[in-house]
DNA sequence: CAGGGAAGG
């Protein structure tokens, strides 16, 4: 026997074999189940009975009206292989397209044969985003005939839909099983993990992986079942195998999908302008295919609004020229940004006819990538795919994330044609060659863990008692000079010391659900008195941008941002918004007449409030000072200990800005609400669009730099240039001021640094 | 002088 828990069970009893009534099975429907060993044969009797078995309550009636709706997916009728296979197997990569119920199924499945409530265990089933969280719980709760939150709940950030000692399966995102794993190594209160969407390959679920596979070699007992795309699945057979050179892969469970073919069409030239040629193209359905809704993919809110705006004038002409053949047209944008309200249109109906027998109208949705895997809209029949999107890249070498108008793999581009046969057979439209295609196209989208900063994520790790990040068991490796990157962050942080290892600060730093410079400002402000303010602009700045500037609103919008700005600095605005924001809470129209976006700025208020949840726990005290003088330029300084390593010294007189240490040319970006050029600033983010930028930004003076960040500013190895130079002539001006005394000053930076450390 | 794909904690 290869599994050292079916060995162990092997002599279990069989569950509710203590019974002594002979019918035991009608009031008892586990009657005679074994842990794991359970057939499915078993299971679908249990489904047929009319107790419930997991509560021992009687079905409702809309039970058997959805069971019998279950038992015609796919997954249903290959329930029996799949129970088999369960039993004996710890680790299985299951596939299932679109339609197979797999993400329904397959976790109520585990519960029948893991009994998890009989053992004070959970199944748990992740998914990388929220909404997939809640919905898909409230779905199973619902076919388990169960109460949402009771036995069947979800647990995302913000919301935690599970009863203790009751709830067995539960749905959660990526992210908040990776937290817990921060608590609990072991993740000893679940039975079964199930991930699902692996092949999407978020952040998350990939150091679940890697957790995972090495958890389970501890862990005999946990069983892990990782659900993906077909496309992927050999990999990660290879990956969870036993030899783990691939000799020997993990058993692959494979269910079909039930989804309507989808016709897909190439040019026959690779188009230069390829929004010229979606628009193109979108016309030309419009104006010749049948009818059936469309869905275009570009890549951002500008090349969004644009083409909806000229797809619009062109279709109503066309409409005009010939009201007998073509009908109306309705174009819909969607990108996330865009309030929910709006959100919803595209699940408008298409307008309908224009006269009694005319033709009849037709909706398009204009997309970035929110559709390709977050939302889904029925009724698309046919989608226009130009092969691009943006995608984000991670430069550890400057340290710069940037948004880049890139070609989509060939696994985005087989999901953007599924998009079309979700109702009925559909159209796919490629704005590129199928010799581009098959041979330009990656097969796979670089997983983010190759494209992004990893700073949180190693101190995450870190957290988690990985000791050795270089070779820990990644899908993906990313680059050394990525792990480099964020481990000199978090030591220059003091979250890690010298030889890597977690510092108290650095274990309460990944308490915090930030990036470390922020969680670092969030927990030494205290000692600049000035923790409710960090607390908030910590808040602000991780919610999406708070600012709306609509296009023929301009200069409104300008107008109502120069009125909430503090001139010294983006932080210190940011913190004044909030605080009006909050004076006018009664005023509904507030945010709108002062062009703000009301749903970041009610996010801001929720994630301040998580986070003061664990300041209480951490005891870090909730802090102000009254003259706003001194209120501001201690922000400015606690800001410093956790962006030291984010400044920019200025250059000559054109306002051209130079990075510390780095060396880039960068730009105040135009949103900067700063009052002229100041010699020093700290940025929050330095992004990459037209030219480079630095964006959210704050006056600072450079004895700040000296003080609460010796080791990043030690002028001794510090490299020469300009910016090194201004530097030693406020070392040289601040020393002097202690002319006489016979340190230099190193003992009561010593001093201070350990202070900063705590 | 000019601008944020999607998602997570």
């Amino acid at each position: 026997m290869d599994n050292p828990y079916l060995a162990h069970h092997k002599q279990k009893k069989a569950y509710g074999s203590g019974a002594t009534n002979g019918d035991a099975t009608s009031k008892e429907p586990l009657f005679g189940f074994v842990p794991r060993r359970v057939k499915g044969e078993q299971v679908r009797k249990a489904l047929d009975g009319d107790i419930n078995p997991f509560t021992k309550q009687p079905h409702t009636p809309q039970y058997k009206k959805i069971l019998e709706a279950r038992k015609k997916l796919p997954v249903f009728g290959q329930m029996d292989e799949f129970m088999t296979m369960f039993s004996n197997n710890q680790i299985i990569v299951m596939v299932g397209e679109t339609g197979s119920g797999k993400t329904t199924q397959i976790p109520q499945f585990v519960c029948f044969s893991d009994l998890p409530h009989t053992r004070g265990k959970m199944v748990a089933c992740t998914q990388p985003r929220r909404v997939a969280a809640m919905s898909v719980a409230k779905r199973v709760a619902d076919e388990m005939d169960v109460q949402l939150g009771r036995q069947v709940g979800y647990s995302i950030r913000f919301e935690d839909m599970t009863e203790p000692g009751t709830t067995f399966l539960k749905y959660m995102t990526d992210g908040m099983l990776l937290r817990e794993a921060m608590n609990d190594n072991e993740l000893s209160r679940y039975s079964t993990i199930i991930l699902d969407e692996a092949h999407e390959r978020t952040l998350s679920t990939d150091i679940l992986m890697g957790l995972l596979k090495s958890l389970a070699k501890r862990r005999s007992d946990l069983k892990i079942i990782v659900m993906s795309a077909t496309l992927d699945a050999l990999k990660f057979q290879k990956y969870f195998g036993i030899t783990g050179d691939g000799s020997q892969p993990a058993p692959l469970f494979k269910v079909p999908g039930r989804t309507h073919p989808v016709e897909v069409f190439y040019t026959q030239e690779p188009e230069p302008d390829y929004v010229e040629a979606a628009i193109r193209t979108v016309l030309m359905i419009h104006r010749a295919e049948e009818p059936g809704d469309i869905l275009l993919f570009l890549t951002g809110e500008e090349e969004i609004e644009d083409a909806c705006k000229k797809i619009k004038i062109e279709a109503d002409d066309l409409m005009n020229q010939d009201p007998d053949s073509v009908g109306p047209l309705v174009c819909i944008p969607l990108y996330s940004s865009l309030p929910p309200a709006q959100q919803q249109r595209i699940f408008d109906p298409a307008p309908s006819a224009r006269s009694g027998g005319g033709p009849p109208g037709r909706k398009v949705v204009v997309s970035t990538n929110i559709a390709e895997t977050s939302l889904t809209i029925e009724g698309i029949v046919y989608v226009v795919d130009p092969g691009f999107s943006k995608q984000r890249v991670y430069n550890p070498r400057i340290r710069v994330d940037s948004l880049l108008v890139s070609p989509i793999s060939k696994a985005s581009a087989q999901q953007r044609a599924g998009r079309a046969g979700r109702t009925r057979p559909g159209k796919c439209f490629r704005l590129y060659t199928e010799k581009d295609f098959m041979k330009e196209l990656e097969e796979q989208t670089h997983p983010e863990i190759l494209r992004s900063n990893l700073a949180n994520t190693v101190l995450e790790l870190v957290k988690l008692g990985i000791k050795d990040l270089v070779r820990f068991d990644y899908v993906d490796a990313p680059a050394p000079e990525t792990l480099m990157r964020a481990l000199e962050l978090l030591n220059y942080l003091a979250a890690l010391d010298d030889e890597g290892n977690l510092t108290p600060l650095g274990a309460m730093m990944a308490e915090f659900p930030l990036d470390p410079q922020l969680s670092k400002i969030l927990i030494i402000s205290p000692e600049f008195k000035c923790s409710n303010e960090i607390l908030t602009i910590t808040a602000m700045l991780s919610v999406p941008n708070i600012w709306v500037r609509p296009n023929n609103q301009r200069r409104e919008a300008d107008a109502a941002k120069a009125l909430l700005t503090v001139p010294d600095g983006d932080h210190l605005t940011l913190l004044n918004v909030y605080n009006n924001y909050m004076q006018n809470q009664n005023d509904k129209n507030w945010t709108w007449t002062n062009y703000l976006s009301a749903r970041a700025l009610a996010q801001a208020d929720n994630v301040r409030a998580q986070l003061l949840r664990n300041m209480e726990r951490f005891e870090i005290e909730l802090m102000s000072i009254t003259d706003p003088r001194k209120l501001y330029i201690a922000v400015r300084m606690a800001l410093v200990c956790g962006f030291f390593m984010q400044v920019a010294h200025k250059e000559g007189e054109k306002g051209q800005y130079l990075t510390v240490k780095d060396n880039q040319v960068v730009g105040l970006h135009p949103s900067c609400g700063l009052d002229g050029q100041p010699e020093w600033v700290i940025f929050n983010e330095f992004v990459l669009t037209t030219r480079p930028y630095i964006r959210t930004v704050t006056e600072i003076k450079p004895e700040w730099l000296l003080e609460y960040a010796p080791q990043y500013y030690d002028l001794s190895s510090f490299p020469e240039g300009e910016t090194k130079r201004a530097l030693v002539r406020v070392a040289n001006k601040k020393a002097g001021k202690f002319a006489g005394r016979t340190d230099d000053g190193s003992e009561r930076d010593a001093k201070r640094r350990k202070k900063a450390r705590q």
